[in-house]
RNA sequence: GCCCGGGUGGCGGAAUUGGUAGACGCGUUGGGCUUAAAACCCAAUGGCCUACAUAGGCUGUGAGGGUUCGAAUCCCUCCCCGGGCACCA
């Protein structure tokens, strides 16, 4: 028989919730703060996973041991329900996304109370309430009105499948973040976000952050920056000349080529009269073929174009030539190709036959042994420039160069701009207005916010258009200047607007005159732990950082960063160590594991498993031992309340203390599972036991947060009121220090006897009782004693000749 | 190719950061309860070996080497797995 955990869970589910979770409620300007954010999920239809489940039950231990701590703690929960996923799917379902995400929301929300998460629900927040992305749109604006939107035609990534463009960062891969579908390339005339002008700060304030290693190394990687030169080269008999970039100006004595992209708009323009058609078709080509298809290619291409440039410094006539290995939308889009010392031009030099000069070596006056050499050396071959080492050269060349005005120092980022039109229905409206008069002309903030007009058939076109076009009657309107007829835009935000600030709307969401009141933000921002999955590295937790730096700026948010720690949970796998999916089968679902084991187990369990920063499988046979735990909880309990004890033995005292300090301790690292092992060893000890009411009621608050339900209704059999307003029970570190302490007794490093020894014992005591144990003896026969090491209250170490 | 993680029993994982390797849990084996099974309870459980037994020995944290009284932990070389980036000049 196991305990009646379904009918414990319904009951103080339902008293939580006629209780309007007053006791998760978080108090603007009380006391120390603390700020414990979940990444909110898109209420797609499909329910909460067990990956969820994970991350939501890490910060609900967190949220329910802080206020048992006397914090007042923030844990708020919402819908991030524009965007792709609850549309796609309500595509699939043919319903209509309006009616269905409020039913999707309903279902999670309903899930989320099942397993006991103690959100705050008066701050609820859903990115698709006209009164919240009223905020969005206005943000936008600001954005708009500081002149970090503009508007470009440009070559983008377009998802074939969802029918729409893509941000740089929702490409996978080659792939559609979504779907998975595999992108093309689109030229299409698109809003795009100056983030790149944030670049800089992004990259320097990572350093800042209480993050993992791994997600702020792929936020420097996806920055990309690089500091070098732009070098000129004059071509040969023109006016014009050729701009590179290059971080190796230590090698430019071994250029030996110059490439242009095809998109270079010398490319066309200066070939000799012979190659044009040659150039000419080969630009077509390589137009047509996306970016990514021409990265791929192992073979290279190019083609000469009969022109030579003259050397920055000795003069010297070399090739130009056209590639498409050289991509247009980075750096200046030329480069000189110096094969020795970088491995693509080296590929190119030895297709075309092209010169190659070794400039940079590993050992001063030696020529480098394997070709290419790329890594930082001394320079040979270079005149005045020989012997020295990379970094100092390129700083003497740049000297050299600058004063001649044939370089300058730059910055090149691998950042682009943010694509921030979406042909796409379910998204925050664009508020700009396109007259005829004016040109474009923002919604005035009066009239904010510009609704999403309710729809029939919202299907996206794949046309390049979004859905709202063929809406006539909301696209005509009048210009908000000059009264004449003009028409809305008609591309929407993508699903990331809406994610970059909603942090911010929880510390004041009702407000209506602004997003959120400064005062109330200086109190609790920044957020203090923030925990999701990894997915978002470069995508929503690069976008979010952005925009609070944005606002920022405007004295609207008082930090520079909206995230001090971040953890990210592991993603859990299948019982067959495979990813879950649905077309393996091997997905176990959250709601099937409470209707078996209740909600106490499938947290604890998910706790359990391992670190929660690690990728772990799901062992089906597994979770029978937490159930097995508090079902012996449950048991014991029985016992405990039939005891009369009234005075706890000092032993089982010094083995609650311990458990408390190793719980308390496991909590703030955010270490779950080695706290639970220290709850079912001092179950263990108790066991066979009697403890007291109190003793056991200790050990009953420190199992709340993880398993509320279950030691809630235990709690209910002795006192009155919420476990959520106990204190968290104090340790005693004067009962932790033992009297007997066990030494190992170590011979040459190897363990061969233990003893106990008072705490009080001088070192030649401990010696002296060493030396003469038999089993010491019989070790140490015909053996020189040469060395003794003790560690205090561990070790004693007896080395030998 | 480059950059991050990581390799510990049959499995998930512990190990105070250089000090008893394998906590806790699963599984397995033996025993109890039961007409029987499940559930539950008790005990054993890294591998190899010696022993009638109490016991005891050797070996062991991906491989090899090094530092140290002492290494899963630090250093060097290599192998394997996971993740990210990938013609970014």
């Amino acid at each position: 028989m196991s305990y009646p955990f379904k009918k414990i869970e319904k009951k103080w589910q339902k008293i939580w919730k006629k209780n309007k979770y007053k006791n998760w409620k978080a108090k603007d300007f009380k006391g120390k703060k603390i700020y414990i954010l979940d990444m909110f999920p898109y209420p797609s239809g499909e329910g909460l996973h067990v990956g969820h489940v994970e991350g939501y039950t890490a910060t609900d231990i967190l949220a329910r041991y802080y206020r048992m701590k006397g914090y007042n703690v923030l844990h708020p929960m919402g819908w991030d329900a524009f965007g792709l996923p609850a549309e796609n799917y309500a595509l699939k379902m043919k319903k209509n996304p309006m009616t269905f995400v409020p039913k999707n929301i309903k279902r999670y929300k309903n899930q989320m109370e099942m397993i006991g998460l103690s959100y705050d629900w008066d701050r609820e927040i859903n990115t698709t309430d006209p009164n919240y992305y009223k905020w969005t749109q206005w943000m936008f604006l600001k954005m708009y009105e500081k002149g970090l939107v503009y508007q470009k035609t440009a070559p983008i990534n377009f998802c074939p499948s969802c029918k729409t463009g893509l941000a740089n960062e929702e490409v996978i891969g080659g792939r559609c973040e979504r779907c998975g579908s595999i992108t093309e390339v689109k030229y299409l005339n698109q809003w795009h976000i100056k983030i790149t002008a944030y670049a800089d700060r992004l990259l320097e304030d990572l350093d800042e952050l209480d993050w993992p290693e791994n997600v702020k190394e792929m936020q420097r990687n996806w920055i990309g920056k690089s500091e070098g030169y732009e070098v000129t080269f004059k071509i040969a008999g023109e006016e014009k000349e050729i701009i590179i970039f290059t971080t190796r100006l230590d090698t430019i004595f071994g250029a030996t080529f110059v490439v242009l992209a095809p998109e270079h708009p010398l490319s066309a323009k200066i070939p000799e009269e012979e190659y044009v058609s040659n150039v000419e078709s080969y630009i077509e080509n390589s137009l047509k073929r996306p970016e990514r298809e021409r990265k791929i290619e192992e073979e290279m291409s190019g083609v000469f174009t009969g022109r030579y440039a003259i050397h920055p410094i000795t003069g010297e006539r070399i090739p130009i030539w056209v590639s498409d290995y050289v991509l247009y939308y980075y750096g200046t889009g030329a480069i000189m190709g110096v094969p020795a010392h970088d491995s693509r031009d080296y590929r190119f030099a030895k297709k075309f036959g092209l010169k190659i000069i070794s400039v940079v070596s590993p050992n001063k006056n030696e020529e480098p042994q394997n070709l290419p050499f790329e890594d930082y050396g001394y320079l040979i071959n270079s005149f005045d420039y020989n012997g020295l080492d990379s970094k100092t050269a390129i700083e003497e060349i740049g000297k050299y160069l600058e004063e001649k005005g044939l370089a300058k120092k730059a910055v090149y980022y691998k950042l682009r701009d943010w694509v921030f039109s979406r042909q796409r229905y379910w998204g925050e409206p664009i508020p700009l207005i396109k007259c005829p008069k004016c040109g474009i002309v923002p919604v005035p903030e009066k009239d904010l916010p510009l609704k999403l007009p309710k729809v029939k058939s919202y299907e996206p076109t794949g046309t390049g258009e979004s859905p709202l076009k063929n809406i006539t009657k909301w696209v005509k309107t009048k210009c908000p200047k000059c009264k004449s007829d003009a028409e809305r835009e008609t591309h929407t935000m993508p699903q990331w607007a809406g994610s970059c600030w909603y942090y911010l709307r929880y510390i004041d969401p009702k407000n209506n005159k602004k997003f959120a009141g400064f005062q109330k933000l200086k109190y609790w921002l920044p957020v203090d732990i923030y925990v999701g999955g990894v997915e978002h590295a470069v995508l929503h937790l690069l976008y979010a950082r952005f925009w609070h730096k944005f606002l920022y700026d405007l004295n609207l948010v008082p930090t520079k960063e909206p995230f001090m720690k971040l953890v990210n949970q592991g993603i859990i796998l299948g019982p067959d160590h495979e990813k879950m999916s649905k077309s393996r089968g091997n997905v176990i679902n959250p709601d099937e594991v409470i209707e078996k084991y209740g909600a106490d187990t499938l947290r604890m369990y998910e706790m359990f498993m391992g670190p929660l920063e690690a990728v772990k499988p799901w062992d089906t046979k597994g979770i029978i031992g937490i159930f097995r735990f508090l079902n012996k909880v449950w048991e014991y309990n029985k016992k405990v309340r039939k005891s009369k004890k009234k005075k706890e033995d000092t032993k089982i005292n010094i083995e609650l203390n311990k458990t408390i300090k190793k719980v308390t301790e496991d909590i703030e690292a955010m270490k779950f599972n080695t706290a639970i092992s220290s709850m079912m060893e001092f179950l263990n000890y108790v066991w066979d036991k009697e403890v007291t009411k109190t003793t056991w009621l200790n050990f009953i608050k420190i199992l709340f947060p993880f398993a509320p339900h279950i030691t809630q209704e235990i709690w209910s059999q002795y006192k009155k009121g919420f476990l959520d307003k106990e204190a968290w029970p104090k340790y005693d570190e004067k009962l932790l220090k033992e009297k007997e302490k066990l030494i190992i007794i170590q011979i040459n490093g190897k363990k061969r006897d233990e003893m106990s020894v008072d705490v009080s014992a001088s070192l030649e005591e401990i010696q002296k009782e060493a030396l003469e144990r038999t089993k010491v003896k019989k070790f140490l026969e015909n053996k020189k004693v040469h060395k003794i090491i003790f560690v205090q209250d561990k070790i004693l170490n007896i080395v030998t000749d």
